[in-house]
DNA sequence: ATACTTAGTTGTACAGTCAAACTAACTTAG
DNA sequence: CTAAGTTAGTTTGACTGTACAACTAAGTAT
């Protein structure tokens, strides 16, 4: 009854949003773009996470448009993309009912580095100062993707697809206490870390001013890996 | 310059699909319809989620129009509703680029047997015999249903939404059992659970054919809890 | 009464973590 | 050349929570 599948009715405008994340400068970090001036648009100006309309000539599917989106900001593919959720209402786009499907990547630092679109740029997550107000409900989107992966990184190994190709231990756990923005225990970090079969190392070391390092390397076509108790801090 | 919000740009058909769960006849099952037999319609006769069109005049957001596709077919609101994600791509319905946003429920037993829809019937997900093709993508937004009820079964109280309001420890460790489809543990369940902080204790007990037991329910207001370790099996 | 069933507890062995102290390999200052 | 500083990585013992099996408890059926 209620099921009348007419292809004539209205559909809901339809966008693809990405919301990117990289470690840079000792700091988890989101590419934001800012959005066109003319007031024409909705938010002109205002900052905003990098997508777009779905264009249903070009992609062949949802990630595809991710990907696209992804691309076009950051000249990079990610190793990383995962499907965050999807938000859809009356309001959240003046032009009216609009849905988008948010998704979310992780780019190691030196990706992070490359060439960006003139209208991109990185701020800092835990944006005390300076991080801009966001349009539409990107504010909303953007935080449920830092919970998401604060959770998941509490029992996965998603940090190491913010690592270069090869890094060391320490190193890693560094970038496990930046995202999830405390400290952890050196020991308990290693052996589980080590237990998790995920990273190998390779033979070279890493030379720095003190005792050089073993570096690791992700072990190739490793999905992230379940620990089965989470982190926790010392003291 | 890839950033044309061109409102006339055709949009993608737009639906909302449920995943509807219950725990029937000692089993894990999931409500289908029956989609209408007219040659004019895509998949005519198949058995589909539920699910349709989002209508833009009706529908404030995405889970609103959920809990209405809901409602219709089983007549109640769902104690438990969770977004599981969006596939969309050109060819998953025959009439053109199409989105569509899933989510999954979780019924206690009692309200699943309630007044259903004509068209709607419940299937044993475990289905060796029986459960049909699916339309659409709908076996694959099932299956990743399922995967995602049980992974969050491992390390969450989600099994609580699929009990009856009062419920005894070893009833609860059956469901948990049903969903995971292997036996756990008594002892170190109990602990786990009463630790958990989630179920409270009434004043009743269970009167059954032998040592009367317990009843507890689930405390008010409780969000899913995340334990520390993941259940394992005996032997 | 005795056996059977299911609810719930207790006790021991064990695995993994916490936390701190330790060793190791390098650099820099004197 | 030596001593102090820094960071990498290991060892150690106390402790915690779990696995597992054996136990007690309270009812029913014969």
């Amino acid at each position: 009854m209620q099921e009348k599948p007419e292809l004539d009715f209205p559909r809901p405008l339809t966008t693809v949003d990405v919301v990117i994340f990289a470690i840079r400068s000792d700091a988890l970090q989101v590419l934001l773009v800012q959005r066109p001036k003319a007031e024409s648009e909705p938010f002109p100006g205002a900052w905003a996470l990098p997508g777009g309309f779905v264009d249903i000539a070009g992609d062949r599917d949802l990630e595809a448009c991710a990907v696209r989106k992804l691309k076009a900001k950051t000249g990079v593919v990610s190793p990383y993309l995962e499907q965050l959720g999807s938000w859809g209402s009356a309001t959240r786009d003046p032009r009216g009912w609009s849905a988008t499907h948010a998704y979310f990547a992780l780019l190691p630092e030196h990706a992070a580095g490359g060439a960006l679109a003139a209208d991109a740029q990185w701020f800092a997550v835990e944006g005390e100062k300076a991080r801009p107000k966001l349009a539409f409900d990107h504010a909303e989107i953007l935080q449920a993707a830092v919970l998401r992966l604060r959770n998941k990184v509490e029992y996965t190994s998603l940090p190491a697809y913010l690592m270069p190709q090869e890094f060391t231990l320490p190193e890693l756990q560094r970038t496990y206490e930046i995202v999830l923005d405390r400290p952890l225990e050196k020991s308990a970090f290693r052996t589980r870390m080590l237990a998790a079969d995920l990273i190998e190392p390779v033979a070279k070391m890493r030379k720095g001013p003190n005792r050089p390092a073993q570096l690791y390397r992700l072990k190739k076509a490793k999905a992230p890996v379940f620990f089965t108790r989470t982190f926790n801090p010392p003291g």
